[in-house]
DNA sequence: TCGAACATCTGGAACGTTCCAGATCGATGC
DNA sequence: GCATCGATCTGGAACGTTCCAGATGTTCGA
């Protein structure tokens, strides 16, 4: 049963028999403890070295009750908007020494939460939500177990779960007026987004339309191949997608169409992913401050771990990123 | 110190007194142990969720010696190649009964070095690598601990680490007697990388050329602007790149110049990843069956922790995938 | 010279599981 | 009526750490 190599790994008592020492005072050693003297530390390095001792960071949960460890639960690993955030959080994690463990889940609700109480389950200390399909029960039971920050997503009011989000209506209403001052007026929103960042979004270009005085120009569409065709036939000069992935799709479909981008057609995007900047044209598109997202997120943790009670939301305030599509 | 809201988690002996059994009984019968009476089994059942019981994964783990987790590291979140890699790992590992953890480490070999210790030291049955970053001497290391499979990427000879590949210099060639059918002679290799796959898939362009008869029409360049700009230049009629990210990269380019695709320039990938569908003209690419890497991968570690002692290097033949913008 | 203070080290309990060896008890076979 | 058996349950050791309470030995001041 198991594996033919298996030599058991060495812990703390072969280190300390083999240094002629107690367990403890390896232990001591190897954490840097400064009641051990210089002579006897050394003694121990060396050994623990020799007989590649690594110490078992299971019976280091157990018995500490925290694995300095966070995990990070995504449902998308190919919207590099979820992996930019990911990256951020593990960059400032890090500076905290923290680490990450991500666990993915697709788009498969179930899933995600039995992740969610995998990692719970492993002993992370925190965790941080990037994904907007984890039920926000499953969340706020989880939020009972250790601190649970959301981002890119707002949580309900007394959740008991923190939130870092961008104000999702306030960047859509910077497109909008963007494209009101490069003199454009029909200006429609694609998307087919039922996600709360979406909807938020479809609010801002709505109210944002209205108080443009265009309030008879607001259409929204499905980025549907059908739905697009209509789109460009009838005298639409501007779009606005939900996000770069949409916004990619738009431009193919427009250039495919033969029009010319973007004098008869502006397309501005959401996310500032690496997308919008590979897309020819470069995508006109809003910034987030995805890295600014990352070290809130964790910094927000480490105070629910030092106690905090109340719940806290953070808005960062959105920056729009003009390229060569509009 | 510890967050105010933390009650400590309720364990089995909490459970235990609840139920007014003994902790074995409450562990036997939430794990479906045979020799547990219907009612008391019941009973305690009830009893586990009204006091919201979890199993300590930690304690499991460390009293079983195995924790039913692969580990997978991961060195670029933004390649879908590797995401869609992984993806099918964690698929295959699901059909086994084990979880998937994923570890991230970008590029930094001392990072990426960190999390496959990390993994270990959490207790992974064993290790997916995904990511040509990480130090063959970490995984050979590694392998004493945990059985260690690369995808991707083939292990040196004997070196205690198995591998799962395709076969990148037929894929190469596959590419090559493509283009070559097309008609086309001065067909150049696009490639920035001094990884194992872009060198074997080097190697293959060149001796499928040399195969062709076109030694003299060899010719490779890097990805930069004043390279592909001066192969445009010069009359060649088809690129093969490296990867699909170049190749989109290519292609950009050529379009830029204005050349028609297919028609005045050939492009073509390697990969097959979400990138090469997208792209207009939808790229042909190399298929490598990255779901069949994902469930071998699993097998071969199953078959490591059932005792097989010798390497296993498997190789995937890959298919060609010719789409329209070649 | 003696106790105190300090530096250095040790033993054992505890963390939450699993699992082995055995306890308990009613039913069964003879 | 007695040993045996099977079904059901229990106690305690063990996994590899950490950490507390204390042991040991050395040095110092008076």
């Amino acid at each position: 049963m198991p594996p033919a190599s298996a030599r058991p790994r060495p812990t703390l008592v072969d280190v300390a028999s083999a240094a002629g020492v107690s367990k403890s005072l390896v232990s001591l050693a190897l954490r840097g403890d400064a009641g051990v003297s210089e002579r006897t530390r050394e003694r121990i390095l060396v050994v623990a070295e020799r007989v590649g001792y690594r110490p078992s960071l299971t019976a280091r949960t157990l018995k500490q009750g925290r694995s300095m460890m966070l995990g990070a639960v995504i449902s998308s690993l190919d919207n590099p908007y979820h992996t930019e955030i990911v990256a951020s959080v593990e960059a400032a994690a890090e500076d905290s020494g923290l680490s990450v463990l991500l666990a993915h889940g697709s788009r498969d609700r179930g899933r995600l939460a039995d992740r969610v109480q995998q990692l719970l389950d492993l002993g992370a200390d925190g965790l941080v939500v990037v994904s907007s399909w984890v039920p926000e029960e499953v969340l706020v039971a989880a939020a009972r177990r250790a601190p649970v920050v959301m981002v890119g997503r707002t949580a309900e009011p007394v959740s008991g779960i923190d939130s870092v989000n961008n104000d999702d209506e306030h960047g859509a209403a910077l497109v909008v007026e963007h494209l009101v001052a490069r003199g454009h007026r029909r200006i429609a929103h694609v998307t087919s987004s039922t996600r709360p960042a979406g909807i938020a979004r479809r609010r801002g270009y709505e109210a944002a339309m209205r108080a443009a005085g265009l309030d008879d120009e607001v259409r929204v569409v499905a980025p549907d191949p059908v739905a697009l065709g209509a789109l460009l036939d009838d005298g639409t000069s501007a779009v606005f997608a939900r996000n770069d992935v949409e916004a990619v799709d738009v431009l193919d479909h427009a250039l495919d169409a033969g029009l010319r981008v973007p004098d008869e057609l502006a397309v501005v995007g959401y996310d500032d992913t690496v997308l919008a900047r590979r897309a020819r044209p470069a995508l006109t598109t809003v910034q987030q401050q995805r890295d600014v997202m990352g070290s809130r997120a964790v910094a927000l943790l480490r105070e629910r771990l030092d106690g905090r009670a109340e719940d806290v939301h953070e808005v960062l305030e959105p920056r729009l990123v003009v390229r060569s599509s509009s």
